[in-house]
Order: C-alpha cells, then structure tokens, then sequence
RNA sequence: CGCGGAGUAGAGCAAUCCGGUAGCUCGUCGGGCUCAUAACCCGGAGGUUGUAGGUUCAAAUCCUAUCUCCGCAA
C-alpha cells in the first residue's frame, strides 16, 4: 500500500520505523515545521524528520493543511492510507476523505477515556492501573472516530510517564501495523465510540507540576511520576524551586504537618495530607544538578522539622 | 546576543566579597563494638580548585578569554 505518515514528537518515531520496515511504501512524511528549542532556542527538526531523512524518505512541513493546502498535498502523493501519530494539529474534512482507505489514527490511551493531548499522563495522573492504545478512523472531530483495534497495558504502581511514554510507542506500532493489515484484508470491525464516557484532557502546564502536600500520599505520588520527566513536579524550599524527580510511596505514616520532612537518614520521607508519607529518591535544585536524595542532603543543609511550603497558604 | 545559577577529593557542599599551607557531610579502605542496623567508636587514603593566560612576594579567591552543566522563559 501507499501510505503518508503524519507525526512529529519521539513518539511518533517507533511507527515510522515500523512503517519503514514493512512491506508498505512510505510515500511521504508529514510533519509540524521546525521550531526553537532549548535555553539557546535553536531551530531544531522535530524527531520525525530526522528519522524520515535518515531513510531518504521524502519529508514535508507545511504550516497549515487547510484551505486545500492538505489536499493538493495528498494528491501528489497519491496514498491508499494516511497515518497519524501524534501530528499535533487537526486534519480538515476534505484531507480526510482523500485517501481510498482515510485517515487511521494511533492514540495512546483507551478511548474513549482521554481524547486529546496528554493521553499517557493522565492515565498515570489519575492514578489508572491500565491504559493502552487505540487505533480509530478519524474524522473530524478531537479523537472521536470509530474504534479500530485496542492494545491494552498495565501500569505499575511506580511506572512513571516517561516509561509509559516508551512502552506505548512500541506497543502502538504494533497496533498500526496490525491494524493495516485488517484494512487490506477489509477485516475491520469499526466500533464507535461511547461518548457519554468521553473524558477529555489538555495540554499538560507547568503548573501541574506544583505539589499541595495537603493532599493523599498517593495522589502526590502519582502527580510526580505522571509528570516526569516533563515537567516535572516540584515544591518549595528556601525561596527557592525545588524539582522532585522520583519518589515512592512510604509505608510510615506519621502526624506531622503536610510538607514537613519527617526523616533525613535512610530516606528522605515528607508527610502528607493524609497521614501518609512519600520517599524522595531524586530532587533537583534551581540552577543545580538532578540528585539523589542522599546526595542532595550531604551538601543540602535540609534536616528534619524543615517544612516543605504547598501554594497559597 | 531573552533572564539567572554553578564548575573545589568518588558524591554533595564550604572557604571567594576583604588574596596568606583548602574545610564539612557522605562514600571508600583498615581496625573496633553490637543479637542486630543506611547504627556507633578509632584511624587512613584521596585535590595542579573546569581550561588558558594575566596581576602579585603569594591566587580557589582579583582581571581577561574559553569550555561544560543546570534553573526560568519559550
């Protein structure tokens, strides 16, 4: 088969691969243009890109698909079947009803539970203990078409969003590749989707990420590992940002008040809102290196009593 | 030229303003103690202070250049 490729972000890449590898042709490669990236704000390609050039793949960026500019796109292509990883924009109705076979799209969550942006941190957000992929037909609304094949993966209690991140773009493309084949084959079996249990997520912020010891143990565990490595949660201490990269679910409880670091040796534990404490296991100062708990209270000067400051009080 | 912080023993930090033999916590090695510990006691090893120049009797510290790392913003 013809096949266009549309995606642009890391997760992305595993698809393409897989893509690049079958029996299908890859005509083309669309992705989201160049942007500045890091503290120098250099031009960087999206991951996409660089992976498609590397196979002499021919790749295009346009700024916009609509007003047909998607459409005379596909017509030079000539594709039998459009795939959509995490392009990041939507596709207009005239691009999606161009290829002989449409538009399948791989999403990384188990729809209809987390349509749009963040699929994989939210399900660790919410503290889910199973999410997955979802291969739909697209149409034109923010992934509402109808359900092609499902793929789903447990999550463990300490996974955090970076490790679902991986696991998923592997899993989903083999779910794209299986789902290919049940479109040649007319296998396909498409299931709407039910609306009324549609949950709907945004981008993630950076205010996220900021951490009311106040709350459940638990429920801070899951905003630290749903968060990383981007952007990551964090608290106060001493005027200043203090990122906390991982931690775990500690089995002691204690009556101190929330954010109050209850243990310095043999973990760094802060008490929480129910009772209930997290280990710190990697923190990160503004302006300073990513550490490990026991090295970051060497140098440190944090000691026990010391009280993690939560927003607005 | 977006704003800012930092490079000192294997790790994290101090000493830098006001130049004068580099100190602390941890780890490591040796010994001791304990039913026991990420426990305690005693002792040791480990540094051309990121790099290159300059000023000075003397530079981690002052000046100039350069490399690297990181927080914010995007």
């Amino acid at each position: 088969m013809r096949i266009v490729f549309m995606g642009t972000p890391d997760f992305s890449v595993p698809c393409l691969r897989a893509l690049i590898e079958s029996k299908h042709e890859v005509v083309g490669v669309i992705c989201q243009p160049d942007k500045p990236v890091g503290r120098k704000q250099i031009l960087t390609p999206p991951p996409v890109k660089t992976e498609a050039l590397s196979h002499d793949l021919r790749v295009l960026q346009p700024a916009t698909l609509r007003n047909g500019a998607g459409r005379a796109i596909l017509e030079e292509l000539q594709p039998d079947l459009v795939i959509v990883v995490a392009y990041g924009k939507i596709l207009p109705p005239d691009f999606l009803s161009y290829p002989k076979y449409g538009c399948v799209n791989v999403h990384a969550s188990l729809l209809p539970r987390y349509r749009g942006a963040s699929p994989i941190h939210w399900a660790i957000l919410n503290g889910d203990s199973e999410t997955g992929v979802t291969t739909m037909q697209m149409d034109e609304g923010m992934d509402t078409g109808d359900i092609l094949l499902v793929k789903k993966v447990p999550i463990g209690p300490d996974d955090t969003a970076e490790e679902l991140f991986e696991t998923l773009s592997h899993v989903g493309a083999a779910a794209m590749l299986e789902t290919i084949e049940a479109v040649e084959a007319g296998a396909l079996h498409p299931v709407r989707q039910d609306n009324s249990k549609a949950v709907n997520v945004g981008l993630l912020t950076k205010q996220l990420g900021e951490i009311d010891w106040s709350k459940p143990a638990q429920q801070i565990h899951n905003q630290i590992r749903g968060l990383f490595s981007w952007p990551g949660a964090y608290t106060y201490w001493n005027g200043t940002v203090l990122k906390i990269h991982k931690a775990r679910l500690s089995t002691q409880s204690c009556s101190k008040a929330p954010g109050t670091v209850v243990q310095t040796k043999g973990g760094l534990l802060v008490a929480c809102g129910d009772g209930r404490c997290v280990e710190l296991l990697e923190v990160q100062l503004a302006g300073k290196k990513r550490l490990d708990a026991m090295a970051f209270l060497n140098g440190s000067g944090l000691a026990k009593d010391m009280i993690f400051e939560s927003p607005k009080q």
